[in-house]
RNA sequence: GCGGCUGUAGCUCAGUUGGUUAGAGCGCCUGACUGUGACUCAGGAGGUCGCGGGUUCGAGCCCCGUCAGCCGCCCCA
């Protein structure tokens, strides 16, 4: 078999890194905006973690997680989404002691999926994740983070908040069983899928891309009907905060999330440039989930969004450090350069330092890497304690005195990575 | 897990009804140019045509399998 990265895994060239770092340095900062300090847990945990989470029925859990017999004999799995491993550490390490808390992650995630572009089994992900908070302010403050963020990445244009709530706990369950009935009327007309999602998670037959399952859903009874006062007041207070910072939002009756532990707010962001992997930040209320997991009873809201199309959304690339290129000329130079390229590190300057070739050959390869400026070094230069500095892109050139060769250099901030 | 499309140089692609030694552009290397990049010109390297099998006198091209990518479905906590 050829040499090739096992499939749905890639590697990431120094290009693409660059862009995953400014996405994950933009989140972390605006994240600490909104006082969300970082959280890292390990990439796998005890696989329980995550089967307590999703139930040992969904699919994630039965087809799609990489889990594995250490050689202690336990039973392993690398993380297949966030949330379940920050509450497992949430509840390990006590932190239901510093509610209210906010906490932010990124880092990769495994799922074993059928690889299409945007979908990978190595994907990455960050996330918010706020404890401890009950008022709908909680829900609003985490996807206002999300539109700053989305903002910053200059990705506003492409992409739309999906809003929709489910109610508590009460009202939801008043509503499946008024959608299940409503559907079992219906249940010759379904799709093949959808007759088994009836059983296994009604709610999701609401957004089937099935054409007559669309036109059944169209008819079935609106989840706003089953709103109890609370769950009523608790999405209006969402809808008029969101206002009131001025986000746009589109309110989307059938967005609604399979787990039982999920309540109230519920949203998406998703854009049109990518196909059938739309979403790029999901996310909602959970306050049913710590509880659930063992933990003290504890309200939760939160998103996570996946990196790789965050990044593929992204038209402009972040540029890297244009670095000021020496050229030494003959073998004094060259001992010179070295230790010049060393004393301009220092200062904190990119520096490019080829190794043979000529004068012009050396100037070509400091073309090649998108140098701002080339000092030229040679023996007359040398000899007056001085370099030539040419700019690249005006190609003047300039003499400096070595010593004072950082404060001459100081207008390329170009090359101050 | 299901259905479909596509794999030819580092990249983007051409390659006739099956017919000598598989091409182009970009990129890369070298020289024109021994102290000055970009532009230009000349030359060069780079391929098991994804991999394996089959049909044929002969396969990049046809058939089967397999691996990978992509599109849709499923799933998306």
């Amino acid at each position: 078999m050829a040499l090739q990265p096992v499939r749905g895994t890639r590697d990431l060239l120094p290009e693409e890194s660059l862009r995953y770092r400014h996405l994950t340095a933009t989140a972390r900062r605006i994240a600490s905006l909104y006082g969300f300090g970082e959280i890292a847990t390990p990439v796998f945990e005890f696989t329980d973690v995550f089967k307590r989470n999703l139930g040992d029925t969904t699919d994630v859990v039965t087809k799609e997680m990489y889990t594995f017999d250490d050689r202690g004999g336990e039973s392993l799995t690398l993380r297949p989404e966030g949330t379940a491993a920050i509450v497992r550490a949430f509840i390990s390490e006590g932190l239901a002691q510093q509610v209210p808390l906010r906490l932010y992650y990124e880092g990769p995630m495994f799922r074993y999926e059928r690889p299409q572009k945007g979908r990978y089994r190595q994907f990455h992900q960050i996330g918010v994740e706020f404890f401890g908070a009950s008022e709908p302010q909680a829900d609003i403050e985490v996807m206002a983070l999300a539109v700053q963020l989305l903002a910053e990445l200059g990705l506003s244009d492409k992409t739309v908040l999906e809003l929709n709530s489910m109610g508590d706990a009460d009202s939801r369950t008043a509503y499946r069983e008024g959608l299940v009935t409503y559907l079992r009327d219906h249940h010759a007309h379904l799709s093949d899928d959808s007759r088994i999602r009836l059983d296994k998670n009604p709610l999701r037959i609401l957004d089937s891309k099935d054409e007559n399952d669309r036109r059944i859903v169209a008819g079935a009874p609106s989840i706003a009907a089953s709103f109890n006062a609370l769950s009523a007041d608790y999405f209006a207070a969402v809808k008029e905060g969101l206002d009131a910072l001025g986000i746009a939002y589109k309110l989307s009756p059938t967005l609604v999330r399979g787990f039982d532990y999920y309540c109230h707010s519920v949203f998406e962001f998703t854009t049109t440039h990518l196909g059938a992997q739309g979403t790029v930040i999901g996310g909602g209320r959970y306050d049913g989930l710590v509880e659930m997991m063992g933990g003290p009873a504890t309200p939760a809201t939160g998103w996570a969004g996946g990196i790789e199309r965050l990044a593929m959304l992204m038209q402009a690339d972040p540029k890297p450090p244009r670095p000021i290129a020496l050229v030494p000329i003959g073998e004094t130079a060259e001992r010179a350069a070295l230790r010049m390229a060393q004393d301009l590190r220092r200062a904190g300057f990119a520096v490019d330092l080829g190794y043979k070739g000529n004068v012009g050959r050396r100037m070509k390869r400091a073309n090649k890497v998108n140098a701002c400026a080339a000092i030229i070094l040679g023996d007359d230069e040398l000899a007056a304690g001085a370099a030539k500095v040419k700019d690249l892109d005006s190609g003047t050139e300039t003499t400096a005195a070595l010593d004072a060769l950082p404060a001459a250099l100081a207008g390329y901030a170009a090359a101050k990575p």
